[in-house]
DNA sequence: GTCTATAAGCAGATAGAC
DNA sequence: GTCTATCTGCTTATAGAC
């Protein structure tokens, strides 16, 4: 009797659980109801009786992992804390996290690629980007003079490339280049000295 | 009989231009015979003639496109011009690169998580990864006190992070951030100029 | 809610005529 | 070398028992 009512939201975590690893890896297309059904310890049958299809399914790994991945970008800017420090800390932050999901922007960037249209069904754009008061604070910095004027986008950007694509790219870097996986761990702690580095003396510089 | 025995060439080429497109786009386990077919204006039992199964074709596309990809790494680095200027040029042309082939380095990326064994059957590194020569460019450069000394690999993977991110993550930057096409192309031409400022700032500042 | 069994559809691959 | 027709196998999805 328990346990025939036992709250579906138990399998259905295991399901989004086991979905999510599989969808980030191999794709929608490489994914596999028979993989995703195996990983949560159940059969297909029931992933449909709790996702109808393969797309609803996905969907909902969607909009879970957006959540994940946005507030990322934007939280660290609200601390008070000096300028510059709060880059360094966002940097070394958003490093961190990339080296250890390095899944998750990989799979955004392909499902915008390929399946786009089940993106915007999947996103809230509530307060993910608060982007406008990061325009404000480097406005700031840069009427007080102690960093260059620059454009809000063009610095994001630059702090996401230097910290996302190392990460998403560590397989073709590593064959590319024959580099062990130690070394490119290596590497990788060494960019949280150097990426604060770069950016900071780009704001520094020729600033008036 | 001059059509009978017309060269396959010409409808090889056919094949391998419209499996590029849609192997690059689309992906591996994304991209269909039938497309194929379809865009190279033949029928599924052709493709099968020319290269027996699927993942034939797709080993062809990869080396193919290694031959795009690699080789516009390297190549600027051996002209004999001031080193700032190299910089500046290698940069500026790698970002029109990757713009206008943001599939390509996607495509890399994706294969080397999904299909890596696949990547090492097609590789050629040759000539491709002539990075030591250029530590020794650096190191020259830094010994004459007009750079700082830094690592080949963290000053290539910087550049390449700065002018492919962005590329790749076209759609969803501009998702993010709510950004018109013409807005970001707009920026990334802007990016010509600032990304070779950054560079070269970071490689300036502290030498002795 | 969870299972087994099965249907339905599709994609890759082959047979065989021309 | 190119085509039409067909097979085979896999994958998503449903039916129905418990």
């Amino acid at each position: 009797m328990k346990n025939e009512h036992k709250d579906n939201k138990d399998t259905e975590m295991k399901i989004l659980q086991a979905a999510r690893q599989v969808f980030l890896s191999k794709g929608y297309e490489g994914a596999r109801m028979q993989e995703i059904a195996d990983s949560a310890g159940i059969n297909k049958a029931l992933l449909h009786y709790y996702f109808r299809k393969k797309e609803n399914l996905f969907v909902e790994i969607i909009k879970q992992a957006l959540g994940d991945f946005f507030p990322k970008i934007t939280n660290i800017w609200v601390k008070d804390i000096p300028f510059d420090d709060r880059v360094r800390q966002f940097i070394v932050n958003y490093i961190s996290f990339s080296l250890e999901n390095p899944d998750l922007p990989r799979f955004f960037i392909n499902v915008l690629y390929q399946k786009p249209e089940l993106f915007v069904t999947g996103i809230h754009l509530k307060d993910y980007v608060k982007i406008l008061n990061l325009q404000e604070i480097l406005d700031n910095e840069a009427k007080s003079g102690r960093i260059k004027q620059v454009d809000a986008y063009q610095f994001i950007i630059t702090i996401l490339s230097l910290c996302i694509f190392p990460a998403i790219s560590n397989p073709l870097l590593r064959t590319t280049f024959k580099l062990s996986e130690d070394k490119f761990k290596e590497m990788m702690e060494e960019r949280k000295e150097i990426v604060p580095e770069i950016v900071l003396n780009w704001l520094h510089i020729n600033n008036k």
